[in-house]
RNA sequence: GGGCGAAUAGCUCAGCUGGUUCAGAGCGCCUGCCUUACACGCAGGAUGUCGGGGGUUCGAAUCCCUCUUCGCCCA
């Protein structure tokens, strides 16, 4: 039928031409699958791909984002939902112009130099070049997103719908323009959002200066982190309740280095502890000085260019110089004045613009702001009802702390690139009207005169807050959003719960009256080894492709899934590519290899293990390791189903990984092994089982490894062409398959399989050298061993298994949990001294624990207080372990160890 | 300065509601094996003051307090 398999799984040759074909068919789009499904009607299920940044390449952030939603939709798909991940890329204002303008420099231009209009077609002609490549590489992952609702966030519909949101909140009053201190990049220059303005610990300075009093003699100290900026002070202020300043209040100081006059003001916002209890007011360029500033009508004084040097608002000598050179030329000034009273070192947070890394400048500027708390209300009233909730929990503290503490947005950003912001301004002066409009204006519709479009663009968090339903094509009431919106689960990283998760979340209720999804899983950060976050410039970071490549995705897919717990970061070593994948790349080979061995032995037409069939197999045709491995496969699908639901993916991985790798591979294998091609009868069960078990088993494990499951699940007898397991029924749990008794009695079996095979270690009998063994059936042993000795026999190499009293006494002893003793009469092969020092502990360690028990239930408080059931329990366990020392101790006497060794034992201890 | 998280085998991590998974998994390590699915494998094995100290409890890796170290968030 097919060609037989290579004996080493080679992903390379499997996995891109299988996503090709999935991706081919439709199988990535809900819709699609629902008409292959003959249309019954799924719940929709919906993921909102966190979009990349256009120019991004892809790094193990991304890997390990997209593959667990990755693992989620083929679940949700799987069990019948009307799966749909939308993807999409994001202009990424900031960056995007960065990258373009360092292509240009490169050219020795700057985008002033070529000017607006042809710096944004350079950016779009960059931007169509290149913008797809991420999405390109996610496929390689495996990622069954619905590429053909892809969209960019500066695409015209979305453009459309940025316009109609911002004209909407400004005729609410929830946009304005105001004059605020905002954060300022000196090197972007463009205002960022408090957000964007990532706070970093750094070692600074407080310089304690001394400001003379105008009138006469004295002076006033005041301390500050920024020297430079005091040629902005257009007042000092101390705390009102400051015994120490009181008498100042109203005075006049001497504002060194500019002879300017300042007042003494008294303000609540002073810290009476930091410095010396006195704050030097800076309007232009402090947040706190400016509503200082403004309750004392103290005027701002702006003395910084946007590029940070000093302006000509400041003595001349200053002018022109940077604002950190400024800061030494002033600390030296003041100190030859002797106007420098001390100086301390001190850590603070400093603001570092989150693109490119430079400090922050605090400057007073005419923004665009979005007043945030009427939208933060509902958004807050459903996480507290529990509408909206996040795994891990306590990331939603984090969320509801951001939003009682909001604080308004500053959206208009000085850049190119980007939604222009949707405000004309009307040219006559006399005139003087603002348009907000949703389409183009070309004269004032008041005075009719010229108008000019506001210069600036808006944040790009601005339009990524929209994309849950403007990606499915909002305003406009589209199919895609009755069916798709409100969607289901995001999946991101922590850092962006601000920026984009709990914005949207405003945006989706304030839009659309529902939150755009309920639950929100915030996963790790890939880190190194040394805890490092993956950079492209510490050189530490993980290539995906590179992974994949080597590996395959199934690999890399499964080694960061299995690694990965709810909540915690994931650490690998991008030094040691091979350990760091080397689990993914052994499942997968595993994998193959079980398929290949179970595939190549079953006829065409499998026995049916269930439905109508006259040749289903009968439950009374099954053996005892048939049953075992149904009821084994029966809780996998349960623990790993639950798992898959709580987003607990490791959990499912590594479930998955035990019952295929352990259970099916390692026993129930080897164990139907003489009935696939011996002369023992039930073959076609064997067949049957195997065949069942392992398709449960690919279907559990397809979220997570697509390409491998999918690769064998194809091969088996009697698929269709067309069938693919992405769209194969979950498995469902079934009462019937339970079957504890099978579970108890085949771990008797593996338990006397694994003494033996211990025995048999440690004496060095060789691998092909059978051995005899003897097995006596304790009171409560139930006889599985002896329905089951073939498969003792060969598991165990065992040339002649026997029961009873063993009639030698020298040889390998072991005691099974419930009593049953195993002996392996090994003859001169033994050495007695070893073997009764190997008991000898054994039955030491059975003492102690037994001798714990007792004690334990010798307290009366323990019997009475704790539960019947714990203390029956305990009970059992003291009784199995008094037995089987028991059983070890008569071994002792039958070899003849002496008091000696007994006591030799003892004393080494 | 405030808040949160982490600390368990050499490494990366599970251990969820205190007691039957209680000291586990994978990788690495040691010993022996190319046993006709797999050497990316098979069989067997070693390795732990569950970060320190104190407490609650009949019972603590698990709950509480405290200290140490590391990380994150907010001011």
């Amino acid at each position: 039928m097919t060609a037989p398999l290579a004996p080493q799984y080679d992903p390379s040759q499997i996995e891109a031409p299988l996503y090709a074909w999935w991706r081919d068919r439709g199988l990535f789009d809900p819709d699609v699958v629902q008409r292959a499904r003959g249309g019954t009607p799924g719940e929709p299920y919906v993921i909102q791909m966190p979009p990349p940044n256009v120019t991004a390449e892809l790094h193990a952030g991304h890997g390990l984002n997209n593959t667990v939603q990755d693992v989620l939709i083929r679940f949700e798909r799987m069990r019948g939902r009307r799966a749909l991940w939308v993807p999409g890329t994001d202009h990424a204002g900031i960056a995007t112009q960065n990258v373009v303008e360092r292509l240009l420099a490169k050219e020795g231009l700057t985008r002033f130099d070529v000017g607006r209009e042809a710096f944004v077609e350079r950016v779009w002609s960059y931007v169509r070049e290149t913008g797809a490549r991420i999405l390109d590489q996610l496929q390689a992952l495996g990622c069954s997103a619905d590429w053909s609702r892809t969209y960019f966030t500066l695409d015209e519909d979305l453009s459309r719908a940025v316009r109609e949101v911002f004209v909407r909140l400004y005729e609410k009053g929830l946009i304005y323009r105001g004059h605020y201190i905002i954060n300022w990049c000196p090197r972007c220059l463009t205002a960022l959002s408090n957000e964007e303005a990532e706070k970093e610990e750094v070692d600074g300075k407080i310089w304690h200066i001394r400001y003379p009093l105008a009138g006469g003699e004295g002076h006033l100290t005041v301390a500050t982190t920024r020297p430079e900026t005091m040629l902005g002070d257009t007042g000092v202020a101390v705390h009102p309740d400051d015994e120490r300043y009181r008498r100042l209040v109203g005075e006049k100081l001497r504002l060194p280095l500019t002879e300017r006059l300042i007042p003494v003001v008294a303000d609540e916002a002073v810290d009476l502890a930091f410095g010396s209890g006195a704050v030097k007011v800076t309007p232009a360029h402090d947040a706190t000085d400016f509503e200082i500033g403004r309750r004392h009508d103290l005027p701002p004084v702006d003395v910084m260019t946007p590029e940070a040097r000093m302006s000509l608002a400041v003595p001349e000598r200053f002018q022109g110089l940077d604002r950190y050179e400024a800061r030494g030329r002033i600390v030296a000034e003041l100190e030859s004045l002797g106007l420098l009273e001390r100086v301390e070192s001190h850590r603070h947070a400093v603001g570092h613009c989150y693109r490119c890394g430079t400090v922050i400048e605090p400057r007073l500027s005419e923004q665009w702001f979005v007043h945030m708390a009427p939208l933060a209300e509902p958004a807050l009233e459903h996480y507290r009802d529990g509408t909206v909730r996040f795994t891990p929990e306590r990331r939603g503290d984090d969320y509801e702390r951001w939003l009682v503490g909001i604080r308004d947005w500053c959206i208009s950003r000085q850049l190119w690139w980007g939604h222009r912001i949707p405000v004309w301004y009307c040219e006559d002066e006399r005139c003087g009207r603002v348009i907000v409009s949703r389409t183009g204006v070309t004269e004032c519709p008041e005075c009719g005169g010229r108008v000019r479009q506001d210069e600036d663009v808006l944040d790009t968090w601005f339009s990524s807050w929209l994309v849950p339903f403007t990606s499915l094509g909002w305003p406009e009431p589209t199919d895609d959003l009755a069916t798709y919106y409100p969607g289901h689960t995001l999946v991101t990283s922590p850092d962006i719960l601000f920026f984009w998760v709990a914005r949207m979340i405003m945006s989706g209720l304030e839009c659309l009256g529902e939150p755009p999804y309920t639950r929100i899983y915030l996963h790790g950060v890939v880190r190194d080894t040394q805890h490092r976050k993956m950079s492209k410039s510490l050189g530490n970071g993980i290539d995906p492709l590179e992974v994949v490549e080597r590996y395959g995705a199934d690999a890399l897919r499964y080694s960061l899934i299995s690694g990965m717990s709810v909540g915690t970061d994931l650490i690998l070593d991008p030094n040691d590519l091979d350990s760091s994948f080397a689990p993914g790349r052994n499942f997968a080979n595993k994998l193959w290899n079980a398929g290949r061995f179970i595939l190549s032995n079953l006829p065409d037409v499998p026995r049916p293990l269930g439905g109508p069939s006259s040749r289903v197999v009968r439950r009374e045709e099954l053996t005892l390791a048939d049953r075992w491995i149904i009821a084994r496969c029966e809780a996998t699908v349960r623990e790993a189903t639950e798992a898959y639901e709580r987003f607990r993916l490791n959990e499912a991985a590594t479930a998955v990984h035990r019952f295929i790798w352990s259970d099916l591979a390692d026993w129930y294998i080897e164990q139907i092994k003489p009935r696939l091609y011996g002369d023992t009868p039930g073959g076609d069960v064997a067949r049957a089982v195997a065949a069942q078990t392992f398709d449960v088993a690919l279907r559990l494990l397809h979220p997570v490894m697509p390409f491998v499951t999918e690769a064998l699940w194809r091969r088996f007898p009697g698929r269709s062409g067309e069938a693919s397991i992405s769209i194969a029924p979950w498995p469902l749990p079934d009462r019937r398959a339970e079957d504890p008794e099978a579970l108890r009695e085949f771990g008797m079996v593996q338990e006397a399989v694994g003494a033996i095979r211990a025995i048999r270690a440690e004496y060095g009998v060789q691998p092909g050298h059978p051995v005899r063994a003897v097995v006596t059936r304790s009171d409560s042993g139930d006889g599985a061993i002896r329905r089951e000795q073939a498969t003792v026999i060969r598991l165990a190499k065992v040339s002649e298994l026997s029961f009873g009293e063993p009639s030698e006494r020298v040889g390998g002893h072991a005691v099974l949990s419930d009593g049953t003793a195993v002996f392996v009469p090994l003859g001169d092969a033994i050495e007695v001294d070893r073997e009764c020092g190997r008991l000898t502990a054994e039955v030491q360690r059975l003492s102690q624990m037994v001798e714990a028990q007792e004690r334990k239930l010798a307290n009366q408080q323990f019997v009475s207080r704790a539960p019947a059931e714990v203390v029956q329990r305990e009970r059992d366990k003291a009784s199995t372990w008094r037995e089987q020392r028991e059983v070890l101790g008569r071994k002792l006497e039958l070899l003849g160890c002496g008091a000696a060794t007994l006591r030799n034992e003892t004393s080494r201890r």
